[in-house]
DNA sequence: TCATGAACTTAGAATACATACA
DNA sequence: TGTATGTATTCTAAGTTCATGA
């Protein structure tokens, strides 16, 4: 076969121009001209539409319901009253309405609206008609509910006991806090929020104290009912009070000591603090690795006086044990904390969170994902990086940077220091920035997932997807022509993109040598992690892979390819060592480029979230029975997300006390066993009575053994469901696919369509982030 | 055109917290 | 009530993508 297909003029001729191609690594990466036509009608159709809020579907959905909501506006009015009213807004509307643009367009700076110039945003919901995602039936918004309605009774009490003592701390914290104080004060300010409605913090607690305000479930917040911004602004107002730095070092207690070749040593504070970062590890592998004590030697020794620095010239000689003993009892300690104590520190926390948790972005308060510095400490690299163990230093305000609006009231850097920088830029997200000194990368301090700008993006990028679904036929015919082409990029372009797309790999960028583990994804393949069969296992055509993916998780897969494809990577593989790249003509931004010409807004990533997302509708159509109960029919959920998070690679590992945990599971099975089966001698001999006496008592006790035996065959399946799912759950983490690839509307509708409550697949923080779906999608939505 | 770096998403591990059970 | 175990949350590393400037 290779034969006959090499053969081909055509291809001959291609061989010819890829031998004098000569190089394979990427640093030979050939720089051919490409001859296709270049598309640029299409590219100056994206030029002209391309503004990150720019997303069609999205924007004709604002567009559509805004349309709609001044619809029902107007027909709403019906008394004399009311139209007055209207005509009254309707005036004030188009004096304002220039206004807005210029806003939109940040032609002056921002103001926090004192006029109810947005009232249009808040209709009553019930009168709300608006336009579904793609579709035109009618969709009713609902109210959300913060608390979960169906929460266990007994543990609300629980709950309220607890709540009620601690209550007044909260109250306290709660308006003591000054940014609070200021949220407050906006809030009321701005027509948006209606003052009436009670507050909730985090925990849903009544914040007022008032016990009617909790029945009440609060409104939130429905952005995605509004119109979005379209000039590339991230937002228009943002005041936050800063992160939280680090706790200082605390020096040790002269008792805990520290030992150099058996003799005992005084550290300064510099020294001491890094040493107690390794004593903290001890018991953790990484100290045993040769990478690690390595760098963490060198990076101590710099933190060493030099009289500390002419003694200690080997760790192996150092003992760090007193230190690490101190640590554990300091933990242990914690634990055994009383439940004052513990109290306490949770109302610090409350108060930390109150106080530096949130922030207000246009008119909202919005709850800030990692408002603290990331402590200093040792580097912990995944895999075999080669920095790990190396110190990361302390962040201090000098070395950060703050975003915020101009006119917002900037946060204040500790006393007697400074920040970098105090930046007002409203094109980016982040709220604080620094530079950490491993990479030299950039970390950012950003919104919660359940925030306005993150959960739009998130919506954005499942649209993204959906679009693919609508081209992918195209996309898929296009890329197996390409096996056949002329050129050699083209080719290894279109078999990349068949891995993508069949296997959900990741694009798989170039990474610079010696500065992080050595892992691929699909473009920075190399020969050395595949291996080809003809034949394999009674299959033809046969790819290995294996190769270490993102955080060193090993890719380990067996799959039967088409045949031009299994042809192609011979040749592509053709007088290449192990070490060369697979696709030498080929990287992530000439990959990306050429989908951007295929759809508006598709990367490599993209396949992953609709590959992701249609397995799960797939799975979900294809393992939901009717007749199933609610375990089942959660199992079969647990099963189809499953599907998703295998194809996507998603592993964790064993946990730690797995195996005893199902030995544990399996002694309640058995005990179960056996209770079920005396159950049903019960019924058994009960009947016997009942054919001897033929009385009421009897024929009732009969009817009440029946039932305990179908109520242990209940509890029985249950568990033995529970098993399955843990036994088929071991090693592979749901949660990542089900945060970050799966579109959360599929889960709702199904929950809607086989009654299932919300909870059972959500919890709360997943409620939060996915309130847009929850909202919006109905039994019928089809990704 | 390419390299670089900023910005943002995705990821598993570690830790904190809640619940079940003895 | 204390302990064991399971689940939720936090932490931060490690990816992808895109803009920018030489």
């Amino acid at each position: 076969m290779a034969v006959i297909w090499r053969g081909n003029t055509q291809d001959r001729l291609y061989q010819d121009t890829i031998s004098s191609g000569g190089g394979n690594s990427h640093k030979h990466k050939d720089k051919y001209k490409d001859k296709e036509h270049k598309h640029k009608d299409h590219k100056k159709d994206r030029e002209r539409e391309k503004s990150k809020y720019g997303n069609s579907d999205h924007k004709e959905f604002s567009e559509k319901k805004h349309r709609e909501k001044e619809r029902i506006k107007h027909e709403d009015v019906s008394t004399d009253r009311h139209k007055d009213k209207h005509k009254e807004k309707d005036h004030r509307k188009e004096e304002i309405k220039p206004k807005k643009e210029k806003e939109n367009g940040f032609a002056s700076p921002h103001r926090i609206k004192t006029e109810p110039d947005n009232d249009h945003f808040y209709h009553s919901p019930k009168s709300l008609k608006r336009q579904r995602d793609n579709d035109e039936t009618e969709f009713k918004p609902k109210k959300i509910k913060i608390e979960n309605d169906r929460v266990d009774k007994k543990a609300k009490k629980r709950k309220q006991d607890e709540v009620r003592g601690n209550l007044w701390i909260l109250y306290l914290i709660y308006f003591s806090d000054p940014l609070r104080e200021r949220i407050l004060m906006r809030l009321f300010l701005v027509k948006d929020i209606k003052p009436k409605k009670t507050q909730k913090n985090k925990k849903g607690e009544v914040a007022d104290g008032k016990k009617k305000a909790k029945k009440e479930p609060e409104e939130k917040w429905k952005w995605w009912e509004e119109e979005r911004a379209t000039d590339g602004s991230k937002w228009r107002f943002l005041e936050h009070k800063g992160p939280v730095m680090a706790a200082p070092y605390e020096t040790l207690p002269s008792k805990v000591r520290f030992f150099y070749d058996g003799k005992q040593m005084k550290l300064g504070p510099e020294a001491e603090e890094v040493a107690t970062f390794f004593a903290k590890m001890l018991d953790h592998e990484y100290t045993t690795k040769d990478a690690f004590r390595k760098n963490f030697f060198k990076d101590w020794r710099k933190e060493m006086t030099s009289e500390e620095k002419s003694k200690i010239t080997d760790l192996k000689k150092c003992n760090f044990n007193e230190m690490g003993e101190y640590f554990k009892a300091q933990s242990e300690a914690r634990k055994a904390m009383t439940k004052d104590d513990k109290l306490k520190i949770k109302v610090e926390n409350e108060r930390l969170l109150q106080e530096y948790g949130f922030c207000i972005m246009d008119n909202h308060k919005e709850r800030i994902a990692n408002f603290r510095i990331e402590p200093p400490g040792l580097f912990r690299g995944r895999g075999d990086h080669p920095k790990m163990g190396m110190l990361k230093r302390r962040i201090r305000p000098e070395d950060i940077i703050i975003n915020c609006s101009k006119d917002s009231k900037h946060p204040k850097p500790p006393p007697g220091t400074k920040w970098k920088e105090l930046r007002h830029d409203n094109k980016v997200t982040w709220l604080v920035s620094w530079t950490e000194n491993i990479q030299g990368s950039i970390k950012y301090i950003m919104l919660n997932p359940s925030s306005r700008i993150k959960a739009e993006k998130d919506w954005q990028k499942y649209e993204t997807a959906r679009n693919l679904k609508k081209c992918v036929d195209r996309l898929r015919n296009q890329y197996r022509e390409d096996w056949k082409s002329k050129e050699m990029r083209i080719r290894q372009r279109a078999v990349a993109l068949y891995f993508i797309d069949k296997l959900a790999l990741r694009a798989g960028n170039e990474k610079e040598e010696g500065e992080s583990a050595d892992t691929v994804g699909c473009c920075s393949l190399r020969v050395e992690h595949i291996n080809l069969y003809p034949e394999k296992d009674g299959q033809e055509f046969v790819v290995e892979f294996d190769f270490l993916g993102k955080d060193s998780i090993r890719y380990y897969n067996k799959v039967p390819v088409e045949k031009r494809v299994f042809k192609n990577l011979q040749l592509f593989m053709e007088n290449k060592q192990p070490e060369d790249d697979l696709f030498d003509r080929l990287n992530t931004s000439i990959l990306n480029k050429h989908l951007q010409e295929l759809m508006d807004g598709l990367t490599a990533k993209v396949f992953r979230t609709y590959n992701a997302s249609i397995t799960l509708q797939q799975q979900l159509k294809e393992l939901t029975s009717p007749d199933e109960n609610l375990p089942a029919k959660i199992l079969s959920y647990n099963r189809a997300n499953r599907a998703v998070a295998i194809l996507c690679n998603h592993q964790r590992a064993l946990p730690k006390t797995f195996e005893k945990s199902m030995q544990n599971l399996q002694t309640k099975i058995d005990a179960k066993k056996d209770q079920l089966s005396d159950a049903k001698r019960d019924v058994k001999s009960a009947k016997a009575d009942l054919k001897v006496r033929r009385d009421e008592k009897s024929k009732k006790a009969v009817e009440t053994k029946k039932k305990a035996v179908e109520r242990l065959e209940e509890q029985l399946m249950k568990l033995e469901v529970q098993a399955t799912d843990r036994e088929e759950n071991k090693q592979i983490a749901l949660g990542t696919s089900k945060l970050n690839y799966l579109d959360p509307r599929i889960s709702v509708a199904w929950c809607k369509k086989w009654g299932i409550p919300i909870e059972k697949i959500y919890n709360k923080t997943q409620r939060e982030k996915f309130a847009w779906a929850i909202d919006m999608a109905e039994d019928d939505y089809e990704f």
